[in-house]
DNA sequence: CTGCCCATGTAAATCGTTACATGATTAC
DNA sequence: GTAATCATGTAACGATTTACATGGGCAG
């Protein structure tokens, strides 16, 4: 259900295709979702139906594109999804379930699983960081025209808050970062192997 | 697919039926991963024709009970699964998508949001630091059963390796927590919104 | 004119959720 | 005997993944 409103939030800001879409939630790309073509020609079908989208009149569209913008019905359930409560996704794990069955490995194979997890999530790093980067030049794209639905006393605000988003992922690949490696080093550490912290 | 070998690190422990492991895997209670019953008993009858688990002969089943033993072919499956690279699965954050797209918002809302985020963090740290203790006490069934599979000079070693794996969701909680607060700070200071850090 | 990228989908399979059905046992 | 809990499922639906189908436009 929150693809429909991921894909929302991107049509609001600008018109934009299928294609187009999925080129923004594609995998290690997507900003906090992601999803595949088929999935996402398939909801944007929905939408239509719904009547929260519908093919932008405006221009031809290049090549054979389908464009959509948003209804005021979809800019509604928009609005209202986002002032809903959160219901937290049910916690699932697929590394710690290695992990935590990987006692009887060697140390090594725990080890390698640490090193892995340690570079993806240096790679995540680097991408949020990117992000933050770009908000702080002031070239991010996609936020350059959100702002432009706002009044600019509002700008520096809106502004905040998108980079304290980012920011809070940069952060959480940090941790992850910091884990791995303390890991690894009482992996390697002497063998009397001391208290966890 | 994930769920499969969940499911097996139980039964390897120790064996036991559909409803206890159900018990086991409810939400807010899972160790790094939930499911519900209906899932669980599929995916046992599954597993059974896979000839990975098969029932348990040891004793009268109690009650109505249908108790599962892992098979030597499945522990072989397992010990196959936790030495593959993980894979990590896409980016799906449903918060992180509201908090987005949560600009034209009035900041109570977003407060409100952040609050959320903050408590029910904080009630995930409980959780896991409850985890760290009853290991540090030495009181946590699953582990103690477990170890009984290794030699005793082994044992330090892979509680060390359980201990770090929940105190690094202690961890990623208190991450959470932190970016909460200071956002919620930032929020409540004054109109002049300073940088993002 | 051939290969590549743009662009939109369909189909099948798997995985996860929600709602419901059914009966046994235990506590009061 | 009645309610709560134990215990095992079925059915239907929804979300996601993977593989495939199809055609247009552009660069070499």
């Amino acid at each position: 259900m929150s693809l429909r409103y991921a894909l929302l939030g991107f049509l609001i800001t600008t018109p934009l295709s299928g294609y187009q879409l999925a080129t923004r939630f594609k995998s290690g790309g997507g900003l906090f979702w992601e999803a595949v073509p088929s999935q996402i020609y398939r909801e944007l079908a929905a939408l239509e139906v719904l009547g929260w989208i519908a093919p932008a009149p405006e221009g031809l569209p290049a090549r054979n594109q389908r464009v959509y913008e948003v209804t005021s019905a979809g800019a509604a359930a928009m609005d209202a999804w986002c002032a809903e409560a959160q219901d937290y996704p049910p916690e699932r794990d697929p590394e710690r379930v290695r992990l935590l069955n990987m006692d009887g490995a060697p140390p090594a194979q725990i080890r390698a699983h640490l090193e892995a997890h340690r570079d993806h999530y240096a790679d995540r790093r680097r991408f949020w960081q990117a992000r933050c980067d770009e908000v702080d030049a002031g070239h991010y794209a996609r936020l350059n025209a959100r702002l432009q639905r706002y009044p600019a006393e509002r700008h520096a605000f809106i502004i905040g808050q998108v980079r304290r988003l980012f920011a809070g992922n940069v952060r959480r690949c940090e941790t992850e970062i910091a884990w791995a490696e303390e890991f690894i080093a009482w992996l390697d550490g002497d063998t009397s192997h001391g208290p966890a912290p």
